[in-house]
DNA sequence: CAATAAGCGAGACGGTACGTCACGTCTTGAT
DNA sequence: ATCAAGACGTGACGTACCGTCTCGCTTATTG
């Protein structure tokens, strides 16, 4: 009885339906990313995509979703190459976004513009409790990681035992969205470097 | 010469449109501050107001940029005092922001819940370009402020030589913006002290 | 294969629009003919409306077009009787019109007032090339049907042949619409009757 | 007592509105014939607008009235002449508003163009009484000097004692103005000729 | 000659409607 | 039950033009 009945879904559908709306969220920006146009454009019915999503901001979550969860924190045993690294993978994936929605010709100059993506993501979180949730989740799974390899490298002498890793990850993500979102600086690799550096200079041993 | 000419704006227009929308804005939140209402309640025509903001974005902004501009950094001679109370007045800012269109039984249970209004304004910052350099200006006036005052006991020999106010900044108001963001996570006096003082630890001269 | 497909358009929809529109259009006249307004007397929403009318104009040309279609010129073998029916027909519709967003009390004192609303909707006409056409092809069908009827009765001797059927009705026609429009003179069977007999008779001496 | 007092007006403003807004009327037609760009392109406030014109339509009129006044009817004891020459000044009038608001290309393709300012005039006299009384004394004062060469010729025998000179006229003018506003047909001397002609002769066997 | 009155340019203002856009729901027929 | 197509209700957006108003300044007439 408890057997599926009638139409099963296309399972193509929903991927389909995804890369198309990665496509336009990233290349037109949240505005110009119309259920409408990705529907038409994914050569699906309206009815077909909020049977799976049921908001414009739901697909939108469930698109960056999907390419934010390959970020991994390896432990080679140097905690500050390891942390800088994870940093760079960070700054990677919100560079990506920082283009969302912007002329080609505006690509170079990243510097002064914040990434708005990022920004109506976390509005739409903050839109549906589901969808702030499920980010937090997201982004808790992630922190662990990071404070799970700091405490390891803690046991092992490498940090003072009186830091708080958690506070830590907060300084050493937090620049990197503050920028990114309030400020509209560049993030790279070297920035992140010297983001480690100061900070380790605190959670170092004497 | 430079006679003004033409009918002059009324003053008391001005206040009372963002006396308005600041109410709006705070009690309902983004999605339901609406132009239209906020010219009917501050019995205006809607042309008026359109006249001084060119879109409900700037309007919005309009009205936080208000607000936000009193902050200040004492100098004391205590850095580490002197920045906790400069944390704790962004803190305080951004958690008045945390409200914004809840209904009153949410208001207690503020973990777990990002600032949907400052996420808002910050997209709003991305679409509009004016809006976004209107806005970085703004925050670089009060990094500005901060990094003097650090540069300051640095002279002094408070704070270690080689190490970067900017960068300083940027862990701690980063740490801020992204738990409101981001995490959701409560930010207070007290946070913002453990904040200051990890922070600290790697800048203190040894 | 011709398959109809999606949701079909509601037909009481039409009718209830164009319903309401028909009597707002003639209780207030064209100024006080609002789509807003008939949209929400309607019971309709406003997108609804400007998916089948893309125009205020057009939708009021199509209120007024669908009650001048039911003109109709007889055969009854005696042209003038017939044509003096004709232009009474066409005179009442006309006289229906000109009462069009006037309080009651102005209502008896028909002379000196032209009517505006015939007016507002010849202006619609050439505002929109396409209700141009329109209107036209209706008047085209009315005109051909007089002058069918004309040429019938030249074909059986009871009109010279070197007459001119087009010409003579937009004598006929004319007369009527300059008086409604131009001059604001009444128009009803009595004067039908004299302008036939005139066009008849022609004016030079036998 | 009566004394004018205060400043005086500029008599060159009122012939520079004027000039300027018959430009715009004919040039750009009746919607785009803006009150504000009027008073921009003439220089003027628009409050120096309003204080000669109550309204968009009165300066309308006002500006048409001008360019009107100067049709005359000659008697140079052919009536039959006169009266083609007649309706030809008056079908020049209007030919002259046919173009009004079209582009360039569309200029020579008269055929199926109504000539919208008329209409829209005709409008302006249904929405303001008194523009209505001012246009009609107008056309009263035409038809008046048409239907007075009429009767002189009548007392000179040269039309039938019984024919109704009013009638007549309705019937010439009634047809020019029927084709400008309804049916869009072209009309010039010729078309004139044959209808002075039909009127003349009637549509009776002999 | 000063007071008074009106003209004038500039532009703010209230008001009202327009036409558009996107969301998310619903209805139909076909698979 | 799924799907494509597309109508529908809803609600806000930003724009346009109207006609009125309020400034500060200019130009006449009058006491």
């Amino acid at each position: 009885m408890n057997a599926r009945r009638g139409r099963p879904r296309d399972p193509d559908t929903d991927a389909r339906i995804l890369r198309v709306a990665g496509e336009q969220l990233l290349e037109r920006g949240y505005t110009a990313f119309t259920v409408d146009h990705v529907a038409e454009i994914a050569g699906v019915a309206k009815t077909t995509l909020y049977r799976r999503w049921p908001t414009r901001d739901h697909l939108a979550i469930a698109v960056i979703g999907r390419g934010q969860e390959e970020i991994e924190i390896a432990d080679t045993g140097d905690l500050r190459a390891d942390l800088i690294d994870f940093m760079a993978q960070i700054a990677a994936g919100l560079n990506r976004t920082r283009r969302a929605g912007r002329a080609a010709d505006d690509q170079d100059d990243q510097d002064g513009q914040s990434a708005g993506l990022v920004a109506e993501l976390v509005a739409a979180a903050a839109r549906h409790p589901d969808i702030g949730t499920l980010v937090r989740d997201l982004f808790d799974k992630r922190i662990a990681l990071a404070v799970a390899r700091i405490e390891a490298a803690g046991r092992r002498g490498e940090v003072r035992s009186d830091s708080d890793p958690h506070l830590l990850v907060d300084q050493l993500a937090g620049a990197l969205y503050y920028r990114i979102l309030i400020t509209g600086k560049p993030i790279d690799r070297r920035y992140a470097t010297h983001l480690v550096d100061a900070a380790f200079a605190g959670v170092l041993p004497r």
